[in-house]
DNA sequence: TCTGATGCTGTCATAAATGTCCTAATTGCA
DNA sequence: TGCAATTAGGACATTTATGACAGCATCAGA
C-alpha cells in the first residue's frame, strides 16, 4: 500500500506544504494520520480520486503506474506494424519511433509503461537507450523488452545493462503479447 | 509539474490579474482550480501554448533562452570537439550529443537556448528535429543553428523549416561564434 | 457624423485561501 | 542509537476570487 507524504503531495502539486494539510484537514482530501504527532499520509489512490475530482491534472510519475502505454522503438516500418497491430489488439496504446530521436524524445513526454527496443539500429545505441532509462529517475520504472536478431551473448548483455526481458528474432505473436502481459499486465 | 498563479501570468503578461481569470473562466486559458475556494493554477506549457496561440511574446524567463547553454548534435567527436572549445571559451556551457537518441533526451531535459544541428547523422533526420523543435511548446523558443556540408537548397530547405541560421560546412571559429551571439547573445 | 450596443479591460473593496516563518516533534536512515 | 531531514501547527503576511462599476475601443445603423 503506497501512500504519500504531505511533502510529497506539496511537491506533486507545485503547492505549499501548509496548503496541503490544511486539505487534508478540511476534509477535501481523504488521507490518515500517524500516532506520533499526527503525520499525514495519503493513500495513493485517495490523491488521484482527489485530483479527478477536482479537475486537477495527474503527475506522469503516478499515473504510470497503471497506464498502458507502449513505446516501440524500432526502425522497420515492417516490424513496428506488426508490433502495433498484435499490441493494439491487445488493448494497449502503441506509439512508434522510427529512430533515436522520436524514441528519446517520447520516452521523456509519453513516459509509456514499457518500451520494446531494438539492439541495432542505424546511428543509435540500445545500450546507451537501457542505460540513460536506468539512471534517469523519471523513466526508471519504465519496462524494457528488448528485441534483437543478436546472438544470446549480445541479449545476455542487454538483461545485464538493464533490459527486463529479450525477445530473439524472430518471434511469434503469442511470445510477444506473452512478455508485455508478464510485465505490464 | 511547474504551475503558475493568475498572479505570476499578470505580470508576466503585464496585465491585470482581474484579467486573467476571466481569460481562464472564458476557457481561453486552460488551467484548473485548487479545492479550497478555486483559486487557479495553469500549467507552464500551458501558458506558453496560449501565448503562441494569439501570437504574444513569450517572457525570456519561461523561454529559457535567459540561459548560456548550447547543446551539439552531431555525430562526429571531431566536430563536436571544436564546436565545444569554441563556445566554452566564449563563456557557453556546452552539452554534446552524438546521436539521436542523446539529441532528443537531451533536449528535453536541458532544454537548452541553442542547438547546433547536423542536416545529416545516420539514421535520424535532422528535418524531423526542427519540427519537432518548432511544435513542442518546451523547446520551442530554442534557437537553432543547422551545420551541414549540403548544398545551398538543402540549407534553404532547412532555414524554412524552421532553422534560425545555417552553417555550411567548413566553417571557420569567428562565424560560429557570430551566429551564436548574433542568436542568443 | 452621431448614437447606442457590445465586449474587453482596469479599478476597488472584501472575504477567503494560500504562502511564509517559526519551533518543537516526528520520521527516515545509517 | 544518533543525526539529518521532514513535518505539524500557530501566527501573520500575501495573494487571490468575485461582484460591481467605469473606461475604452470597435461596429452597425440612422
Amino acid at each position: 500500500m503506497k501512500t504519500l507524504t504531505t511533502g510529497e503531495i506539496a511537491k506533486l502539486c507545485d503547492v505549499n506544504l501548509r496548503t496541503v494539510i490544511r486539505w487534508i484537514d478540511r476534509g477535501a482530501l481523504k488521507g490518515f494520520k500517524l500516532p506520533g504527532r499526527g503525520n499525514n499520509r495519503v493513500m495513493v489512490e485517495d490523491f488521484i480520486a482527489f485530483l479527478n475530482e477536482n479537475g486537477m491534472p495527474i503527475p506522469p510519475e503516478l499515473a504510470g503506474d497503471n497506464n498502458r502505454r507502449v513505446l516501440v522503438i524500432d526502425d522497420e516500418p515492417a516490424i513496428t506494424r506488426v508490433i502495433r497491430r498484435i499490441l493494439r489488439a491487445e488493448g494497449y496504446e502503441v506509439s512508434v519511433a522510427n529512430d533515436g530521436f522520436q524514441g528519446g524524445t517520447k520516452l521523456l513526454q509519453e513516459q509509456p509503461a514499457l518500451v520494446t527496443l531494438d539492439l541495432s539500429m542505424p546511428g543509435m545505441d540500445g545500450f546507451e537507450v537501457l542505460e540513460f532509462i536506468r539512471k534517469t529517475p523519471e523513466v526508471v520504472h519504465t519496462r524494457v523488452v528488448v528485441i534483437s536478431a543478436l546472438g544470446d551473448q549480445e541479449l545476455q548483455r542487454a538483461k545485464e545493462a538493464g533490459a527486463d526481458l529479450v525477445l530473439g528474432k524472430p518471434f511469434n505473436n503469442d511470445q510477444l503479447i506473452g512478455v508485455v502481459k508478464q510485465l505490464i499486465g
